[in-house]
RNA sequence: GGGCGCUUAGCUCAGCGGUAGAGCGCCUGUCUUACACACAGGAUGUCGGCGGUUCGAACCCGUCAGCGCCCA
């Protein structure tokens, strides 16, 4: 027996572990089914499940298991990426802790630990994905620093520098100062800043009292200045371009030169250039070929070494000593002394407060600060072309379209990879430098001493590159280094290309473009037919979740709250296109009605002695207009729900389940039902009993891919095979059904009737209490006989006693209703109000002849009537003729009242 | 500043050329032999504003306004 209260925690746990060990998640390569494949955008070996990937998971599971179903081959192929900065980051507060610090400890015994920290917590996020139901296939799961991988990830280094793709350079990165290391573009946030914008007087060479006034954000780094840029057409300064400028403090004569990049509209119109920190300027100086001296070093505090050489005296502006006085001092002091030396100097022209956007870094949490440094760089706009061609010709296709502009924005516009890393935890670049500091880049050490053995005649002592690759650089090789790359394995064979990718827009830049990139260039393929791209979640007013604001929502809480299955429905539910998922508590709540609803239905046929299955039951048999209508309306949702994945519509796959299960078969098919069940056993009782179990057997199907867990549960309760088999079970198709046009015709009259008697019921306030005889006018002689054959049903649903055609004059005191072409009367005399009841039948006739009018105004429209289609006009036709009808019935009944 | 998206019932959102919809909420009634996480009924909309195209516009085009996101 089912309890009586659904309770998710019963069985949850018990059913995942079932399927685990039965190996129902598996792929199996040497099935002949064709193979359907999702690779996991791998999740960060650091975090846990949040409402991001509950939603994204949930979207990638439902395709799965639906999938899987219709009888594919499917790889969910699941794992982590080790997260080069958050990992370092992670292990080294644990070390803080315990008042160590990696660098004591020397790079061997911090990997050491690292590995340790992942074989202890790294797991964090596999198990929550358990709890959801996610049907990954477990035993394929791999991490980016598998030795697997990281052989793809040698290979792929090696390659892409023979090829001219990978090169060593001297530009400006995105430091971080915190962190000590280069990060991409890409993990860069600006931030709002209230600073200020400080105006600062350069005076000009061998002309006392003339000055050129620059603005800055950052006059720190006017140590590093090499140059002051006007724009070319600025009358301004038209005299001043070629003469040069004293740099205060430091003393050396910088050039005026004309450059676009200047704004006249902006600050001064004359901007200070430090090419050594900051990307404008370094452009300007490359274009001006100025000198390039860093003036801060990793930590962004004052370096003089570069400009040392420049340090002059020159009264009244320059004090070299002063200069040299600031080294070592964090930016942030060094911008304090620096501008109150300056107003010592008199050169602060004026000082106001400035908001402004400051670069900072995602982890480290600080201002970034761009610094010249040899850096490892990826010719990302050679790899990125085939990408973008790929996506132009449909070869690859984003789910919802728009999203193709995203990602053409950025491909088109995309800048040199930087790759490198400061860091220990990540792929150690194969690159080994000789003696004179010729590089050799090898898959192994020992290539690397034989290129150089080459190189140089004999055995050299080699020093490997100690920077380790970008975590991304991996993880755009998972859709083929997950399966073998660069083995030529059969799962490479068979499940690559991948039929699509699940993610979120804001990855479209780091998942989707790399992929794509290194899928192409070295599987010759891309790496996934669909780009499937879900929203945010946020909370139920549509703020973006965050820590800082304490909106965010747990989904292991939700889970043990609501159960996995109504998390998921819900997520669904409201998963529509392009649209981010307002997701609170309610919400959840609210949906687990539904799972709730399915357990209760299942109960009821429990409770009416269906509680075990029949397969051998055939609907194409079904001969009760009852269990044809029931048939062919699941025949109508399977379709529907079929269409709906197809297309990526969960809302509307969620809601052709829902509105099947809730609002045809419980709230009509089992009504309808009842009587049958509690009448005397026969054919016609053994097929509604069939169709019952049938249909409900769809129902579970249907559903299994959202609610995995409710309907397995059931499956297996009512045998309708092993226990644990519904996920392997087929997806539902159509059933052939008998006259299918007949049964719902059938049905819908009867539907009708009911309907108008219960509306009319309640409005003249008729208590559920009181039964009343049903008096019938003018209706056909076949659903005079649809009215007979459904009595027990009209009985108990409409509180109908009798349903008798009228003869002679109508009673006095009876309310009446318009089905079709029949006029429904209640005798009730003395119980109902009459007044209430020509109000009531006086608002019906007003709505129908608005109804008429607006039709009849269209077709009184002569260009309505030539120009549109001929069906149209048809349609409009009989559709005044209905609306007529029914003002001509209840002006009869208004009489019939009066009288 | 550039780009994208959004604006439909109190709320969350479908619909995207031919009868304005759903879920939740609200109001009324109901312990009707699965379910009060329920059942039955009901009310509620100048489909952001203005112009245009069309026989016909929530839907297509233009424009304005507001909101959100991304990039500079």
């Amino acid at each position: 027996m089912l309890e009586k209260t659904l309770n998710p925690g019963a069985f949850e746990a018990h059913l995942y572990e079932g399927w685990e060990q039965r190996g129902a998640f598996a792929a199996d390569p040497a099935s002949n089914a064709a193979p359907y494949t999702i690779m996991i955008p791998p999740p960060n070996v650091t975090g846990s499940l949040h409402m991001g990937h509950a939603l994204t998971f949930t979207i990638q599971d439902t395709l799965i298991r639906w999938r899987r179903m219709q009888g594919r081959d499917v790889l969910w192929q699941p794992g982590t990426d080790h997260a080069g900065i958050a990992t370092q980051m992670v292990v080294e507060r644990l070390l803080a802790g315990e008042g160590k610090d990696r660098r004591q400890m020397g790079r061997q015994a911090f990997l050491d630990r690292v590995w340790a920290w992942k074989a202890d917590s790294g797991g964090t996020i596999t198990k929550q994905l358990r709890r959801l139901g996610a049907s990954l296939d477990w035993p394929r799961e791999r991490f980016t620093m598998d030795e697997g991988l990281s052989a793809a990830v040698r290979e792929v280094f090696v390659a892409l520098h023979r090829q001219g793709l990978i090169y060593r350079d001297r530009r400006l990165v995105n430091w971080d100062p915190k962190l000590l290391t280069a990060i991409s573009d890409l993990e860069v946030e600006s931030r709002e800043v209230k600073g200020s914008l400080w105006t600062l007087r350069y005076p000009i060479e061998g002309e006392p009292g003339r000055h050129i006034l620059v603005a800055t954000t950052r006059p720190e780094t006017m140590l590093g200045d090499t140059a002051v840029a006007v724009h070319p057409e600025d009358p301004r300064f038209r005299g001043l371009v070629g003469k040069r400028a004293v740099l205060p403090l430091v003393g050396r004569a910088i050039p005026v030169v004309a450059d676009d990049y200047s704004d006249p509209e902006k600050g001064t119109g004359a901007v200070k250039i430090t090419p050594a920190h900051d990307f404008n300027d370094f452009e300007v100086g490359r274009r001006h070929a100025l000198e390039m001296p860093s003036v801060l070093d990793a930590e962004a505090r004052v370096a003089v070494e570069e400009i040392a050489g420049a340090l002059r005296h020159v009264e009244g502006v320059s004090d070299p000593g002063f200069v040299r006085a600031l080294a070592g001092q964090d930016r942030f002091a060094a911008r304090r002394a620096i501008v109150a030396r300056l107003e010592e100097l008199g050169l602060v022209e004026k000082v106001e407060p400035h908001t402004h956007q400051v670069p900072h870094g995602d982890r480290g949490g600080v201002p970034i600060e761009p610094r010249l440094t040899w850096q490892w760089y990826c010719d990302a706009a050679t790899l990125a072309k085939p990408a973008i061609a790929a996506v132009e010709t449909g070869h690859t296709q984003f789910v919802p379209r728009q999203w193709e502009n995203t990602f053409f924005a950025w491909m088109r516009d995309i800048q040199p990879w930087c790759i490198s890393r400061q860091l220990w935890w990540g792929h150690q670049i194969p690159a080994w430098y000789g003696p004179d500091g010729h590089i050799f880049v090898e898959k192994t050490e020992a290539e690397a001493q034989a290129a150089a053995r080459a190189q140089y005649g004999h055995d050299v002592t080699l020093t490997r590159d100690e920077d380790v690759l970008d975590t991304w650089f991996s993880s755009a090789l998972w859709p083929f280094s997950t399966l073998g790359w660069p083995e030529r394995t059969r799962e490479l064979a068979r499940y690559y290309p991948g039929d699509v990718l699940v993610t979120g827009f804001d990855i479209i830049f780091f998942w989707v473009a790399r992929m794509m990139m290194m899928g192409l260039h070295f599987m010759g393929d891309v790496p996934f037919r669909h780009i499937y791209i879900h929203g945010l979640v946020r909370d139920e007013k549509g703020q973006k979740m965050s820590k800082s604001k304490g909106n965010v929502m747990d989904p292991l809480e939700l889970i043990d709250a609501y159960g996995a299955d109504a998390l998921r429905f819900t997520i669904c539910a409201l998963t529509g296109p392009g649209r981010d998922v307002k997701l609170g508590r309610k919400r959840v709540e609210d949906h687990r009605a539904f799972v709730t609803k399915i357990w209760n239905a299942a109960r009821f046929l429990e409770m009416n002695g269906i509680d075990r299955a029949d397969p051998a039951w055939r609907p194409e048999t079904a001969e009760t207009p009852l269990a044809r209508w029931v048939l062919d309306a699941a025949n109508g949702a399977v379709a529907e729900a079929t269409a709906a994945l197809e297309a990526y519509r969960f809302d509307e796959y969620a809601g052709a389940c829902y509105r099947f299960a809730w609002h045809t078969y419980c709230d009509w098919f089992i009504e309808f039902a009842k009587p049958v069940l509690a009448g005397p056993d026969g054919p016609g009782k053994a097929e509604v009993r069939g169709a019952a179990q049938h249909v409900l057997g769809t129902i579970l199907r249907l559903l299994h891919p959202a609610m995995p867990y409710v309907t397995e549960e059931l499956w297996g309760s009512f045998g309708y095979g092993p226990a644990g088999s519904l996920i392997k079970a087929p997806w539902p198709e159509a059933v052939p059904v008998h006259e299918a046009a007949a049964a719902r015709a059938e049905l819908d009259w009867v539907v009708a009737l009911i309907g108008e008697v219960r509306a009319v019921r309640s409005e003249v306030n008729l208590p559920p209490s009181v039964t009343t005889p049903a008096l019938v006018k003018d209706a056909a002689p076949e659903n005079l006989a649809r009215a007979a054959r459904w009595m027990e049903a009209i009985r108990r649903l409409g509180r109908i006693t009798a349903v008798t055609p009228l003869e002679g004059d109508p009673p006095k005191g009876v309310v009446q209703a318009v089905v079709g072409e029949a006029t429904i009367m209640l005798p009730l005399a003395g119980v109902i109000d009459l007044g209430a009841e020509q109000a009531r039948l006086t608002k019906a006739r007003g709505v129908a002849e608005g109804e008429a009018r607006k039709i009849a105004a269209k077709l009184a429209n002569a260009d309505f009537v030539a120009r549109a289609p001929e069906e149209v006009v048809e349609e409009n036709r009989e559709r005044l003729a209905a609306a007529q009808a029914e003002m001509a019935r209840l002006d009869a009944a208004l009489a019939r009242i009066a009288g």
